[in-house]
RNA sequence: GCCAAAGUGGCGGAAUUGGCAGACGCGCGGGAUUCAAAAUCCCGUUUCCUCACGGAAGUGUGGGUUCGAUUCCCACCUUUGGCACCA
């Protein structure tokens, strides 16, 4: 700033000035007893990691800031709290390699990140703070666990109870009884094989592994049977289904959790295992029966099965022994071995063709007493419905490639519709191999005639017909229609007690147990006897005890394993042990919204009868890439708080929004590779590698440390001030989009802020700019200002906020045009101003001569009668194209605007010889003339 | 492969229910101010044809509905995000 200008604005200073005015004043201090309406707000708490929030984090902050202190002004009580997500892996691997103890770490890193935030200018009410790793914290955490764990899921009352009144069948033994309840809890302990991640030293939960490697870090993964805490999430499923619909959240995300959840309704069907020593028989009474086995499989076509022409086993079935053929022993062991080996990664991706072998067994299809040879093959899953599958190959993409590549048949039973068939044909889309083998050459193309060929070789083609359609080979079905074949397939199944209706869902139960240091530990000790006990509600918080090892012990326990001391103690004159596992970093965020409810609570987690004034949250901003985990998670716990009736409302989050990612700007050279922007050489406008001189092409990606495109805020801060820096991120573009972070529209908002200043201010004095008057401003001034209130109310509250920035520049251009304007107008646009650039604005109110705050000044309310211009511009049309324009009063009648379009001079010429077919006339906009 | 979102000037983006495409900002060009510069202010800026007046084309591509389509319908292409043998 020039030493002549004193009353410049000068950034630095008003925002220093107003953020310790606000944290002096306690300006954002929530009351929880108030006559005012309550509004909601929460952000997804960071976690501090050691960089520090990068650009992509005050973008949903500033969102939510906006809001708040728009509501605020509107008479809303506002809680608007923020916290840190601390538990968690980075702080524990920075422990394991520097031996510094995870909390100072956190700790540094927290008043980085607070540092950082409070620069921002953030309303948040920094009495509610809170950080996940604090024992006054994670006291309350392990309390919630300790409810999941001491409830059960009633499945005809659709909720959780209380363990205590679960009832147990009268005739149980000692033991028995206890695996009977432990069964039921809605945390239970579990050794089915789970992902371990050898380099991370701990489990992961099937959402933290993505394709086979670790979600963080890209680490391998593998399948390894494993004590663990589980969580039954799956109870929830349906649940987590319904209460979707009422929230108002983006549709996108619904569908992730869908599609995550899994639903699918269908059958189990029984088929009996036929051992026929003799293998003679091809086709055989269904009621016989020679067998001691059945299997089960699930699917979503029962109107399918007589289609059904083999079956396929996991080959982690545990059948698979019971029923394999002597002769096939050997190929099916090898079969299996080789398929432990490999990793889900080379099951799914890789696996292009597929595999399997034949058991040498046969099964019977209950539906028309065929023969069918069951095999295994790693294409179906043991951990999906009963690990099983019927095969319809004709019907089923999956089950045609395996036929096609074993020689399975291929029967067809569902008619395709014609514009299938036409595809195929006009596709060309026959497998020639299929055609020689059936001897088909000579294949008529027309539609009647390729329908009469696929109904008795459904494997002409190269794909499978896996649509809807008419039955077809089916008995007493055929004709029937899918969906109504399905209904009587199933009755019938029930009623010969061979199937029944069923549901399945990939959702699964939540891994809740990793094998860390570095979070809360589990309230459960376990006795030498193997009994398992819960800590006593009073006796929380299980303190995470000191320790310098950081490093996993060597009996693949976590860290805690290696503390003695804390490991063993006496209880009740025995010894027992500690759990060991401690829970995985979406434990905190689980509920992190009700603490901050009552944050300073030590009674309880919160206090009910604040709960039942905030919840639920009334808006909640965060990014879209925890679509399905916290949101999740989150929902779950809710549920089962809400049913043991510790929580009011069966969802927490009322309104989602997601802000879209905030991307860096990346290089790649020729052969795709990403190259890091500090090999990044810009010459013209052209790029190019500093060391081997490639060109390389620019393009969007995530910011990644290893891509060196990661933007800090601060240093834009420091340049250009918090208020420029928010109102930059919401100048760019749309809260949800996507979008790259480029510098190129910095400048604008910055100067935009130095005009409205300089409209207001005396830049030589500091003082009220003497334009500046108490007095009306002229009719088009008064209009703009009364529009601009209409806009900003409508694009706050439907987070436009890049349009609702655009109106305050064109207001603050034609004012400060002006020669004089209203005090009132400008202190209109302070309050407009003031949530989306809060420090200037408060600096410009106290010029403006007020003393106080403006942050509970009402919001300006506008007239919506001097919103409407009185004379309108209408445009005239010839064939829907643009020939003239006129002004006129708004809201004249059709037919004087029709008379007036027709009566100008260039349409009388443009109509010259023409004859007019029809007028369309809309009021206040155009008059569109239909000549030839 | 499947699902979701999105494709508009040199760039970010804007356009109530179908009704003047390109608001606002960046960049660029010209001018004013200045000894000069920065800053500021004013004018212009979709493309093509035309000295100009004016005209033509234009919202990913191709069709369709309509007096009129960035907006609605169908097919396709591209980008981003998610899922990935879930029977």
């Amino acid at each position: 700033m020039s030493e002549n200008n004193a009353g410049n604005y000068n950034f630095n200073d008003i925002e220093k000035k107003w953020q310790s005015f606000w944290e002096s004043n306690k300006t954002f201090k929530t009351p929880d007893t108030t006559d005012k309406p309550k509004y909601y707000i929460l952000d997804m708490f960071p976690y501090p990691s050691g960089d520090g929030l990068h650009v992509g984090h005050p973008e949903g902050y500033t969102a939510s800031d906006i809001v708040s202190r728009y509501k605020r002004m509107q008479g809303f009580n506002v809680l608007h709290p923020m916290g840190y997500d601390a538990f968690g892996l980075p702080a524990e691997q920075y422990a394991v390699q520097h031996g510094i103890h995870p909390a100072i770490t956190t700790e540094k890193n927290i008043s980085n990140i607070r540092k950082q935030i409070k620069s921002l200018g953030f309303s948040y009410d920094w009495d509610r703070e809170i950080n996940t790793t604090q024992p006054e914290y994670y006291r309350w955490t392990q309390w919630i666990f300790l409810k999941l764990y001491n409830s059960f899921y009633d499945a005809e009352q659709k909720k959780a109870r209380p363990i205590e009144e679960l009832e147990i069948p009268a005739d149980l033994s000692d033991d028995d009884r206890t695996k009977f309840i432990e069964n039921h809890r809605l945390a239970y302990e579990s050794n089915t094989p789970v992902n371990w991640c050898p380099a991370l030293g701990t489990v992961l939960a099937n959402e933290e592994v993505i394709g086979g490697v670790s979600e963080r870090g890209g680490h391998p993964v593998v399948r390894k049977p494993m004590r663990q805490w589980m969580l039954r999430i799956t109870s929830y499923a349906d649940r987590l289904i319904d209460g979707l619909e009422d929230l108002d959240w983006a549709y996108g995300i619904k569908k992730l959790q869908l599609d995550w959840i899994g639903k699918s309704i269908g059958a189990e069907v029984d088929f009996k295992v036929y051992n026929d020593p003799a293998k003679t028989v091809e086709v055989l009474d269904t009621t016989i029966e020679k067998t001691e086995h059945t299997i089960k499989v699930f699917t979503t076509r029962p109107d399918t099965l007589f289609g059904a022409t083999y079956m396929v086993l996991a080959p982690e079935h545990p059948l698979v022994d019971e029923i394999l053929d002597d002769q096939q022993r050997f190929p099916v062991e090898m079969y299996k071995h080789e398929a432990s080996l490999k990793s889900d990664l080379d099951r799914t991706d890789l696996a292009k063709d597929k595999t399997g072998v034949d058991t040498g067994a046969f099964a019977i299809n209950p539906v028309n007493g065929q023969k069918i040879p069951i095999w295994i093959s790693d294409y179906v899953l043991i951990s999906y419905g009963t690990g099983a599958i019927m095969a319809v190959p004709s019907h089923d993409s999956r089950d045609f490639e395996f036929a096609k590549q074993f020689n399975l048949p291929i029967n067809a039973v569902v008619s395709p519709t014609d514009k299938w068939l036409e595809e195929q044909v006009q596709k060309k889309n026959f497998d020639q191999d299929y055609l020689t083998k059936n001897k088909l050459e000579n294949i008529t193309e027309d539609a009647a005639g390729i329908r009469q060929v696929y109904n008795n070789h459904p494997g002409i083609f190269n794909d499978a017909f896996c649509g809807l359609g008419t039955a077809i080979n089916s008995d007493k079905f055929d004709g029937m229609a899918t969906e109504d074949f399905k209904v009587a397939i199933i009755a019938e199944l029930e009623k010969d007690k061979v199937g029944e209706k069923a549901v399945n869902y990939k959702l699964r139960d939540w891994l809740f147990s990793r094998q860390r240091y570095w979070g809360e530990p589990f309230p459960i000790i376990h006795h030498e006897d193997g009994k398992v006990e819960a800590i006593d509600e009073k006796d929380l918080p299980v303190l995470l005890p000191e320790t310098e090892n950081f490093k996993p012990s060597t009996t693949g326990e976590s860290p805690l394993a290696n503390v003695p001391e804390w490991l063993y103690f006496e209880k009740d004159g025995k010894k027992v042990r500690r759990e060991t596992n401690t829970m995985p970093q979406w434990a905190g965020s689980c509920w992190y919204y009700l603490r901050y409810i009552d944050a300073l609570n030590n009674q309880a987690p919160f206090d009910k009868a604040k709960e039942n004034y905030w919840m639920p949250v009334d808006l909640y901003i965060g990014g879209a890439e925890h679509a399905v985990l916290h949101l999740l998670y989150a929902r779950f716990w809710h549920k089962v708080l809400f049913d043991l009736g510790i929580v009011s409302t069966d969802e927490p989050f009322q309104k989602l929004v997601n802000q879209g990612m905030i991307l860096g700007l990346s290089y790649k050279d020729p052969r795709g590779v990403l190259v890091a922007n500090d090999l990044m050489e810009k010459k013209g406008d052209k790029f190019f590698h500093k060391e081997t001189g490639e060109e390389l092409v620019e393009f969007t990606a995530k910011m990644s440390k290893s891509l060196k495109n990661v933007v800090n805020p601060d240093d834009i801060i420091r340049d250009f001030g918090s208020d420029t820096m928010r109102l930059y991120e919401m100048f760019m573009g749309p809260l949800e989009a996507n979008k790259p972070w480029n510098m190129n529209g910095l400048e604008g908002v910055h100067r935009f802020l130095q005009k409205a200043w300089r409209m207001i201010v005396n830049a030589e004095t500091g003082k009220l700019n003497d334009a500046v008057v108490d007095a009306e401003d002229c009719a088009e001034l008064l209009r703009l200002r009364h529009k601009t209130i209409k806009k900003l109310t409508h694009d706050i509250e439907t987070f436009g906020f890049n349009t609702a920035i655009s109106q305050l520049m064109i207001f603050t251009n034609e004012f400060g045009k002006a020669k004089q304007r209203s005090k009132a107008a400008m202190e209109d646009f302070v309050l407009m101003l003031a949530p989306l650039a809060p420090h200037i604005a408060e600096e410009l109110w106290a010029i403006l001569g007020h003393d106080d705050t403006l942050s509970y000044v009402p919001w300006p309310k506008y007239d919506e009668a001097l919103t409407v211009d009185p004379e309108i511009e209408i445009v005239v049309q010839i064939n829907g194209k643009v020939r003239d324009k006129f002004m006129m009063d708004a809201g004249s009648d059709d037919k004087i605007i029709e008379e007036t379009a027709m009566a100008t001079e260039k349409i009388k010429t443009q109509l010259e010889g023409k004859t007019i077919r029809k007028v369309i006339v809309i009021k206040n906009r155009l008059v569109n003339i239909v000549a030839n």
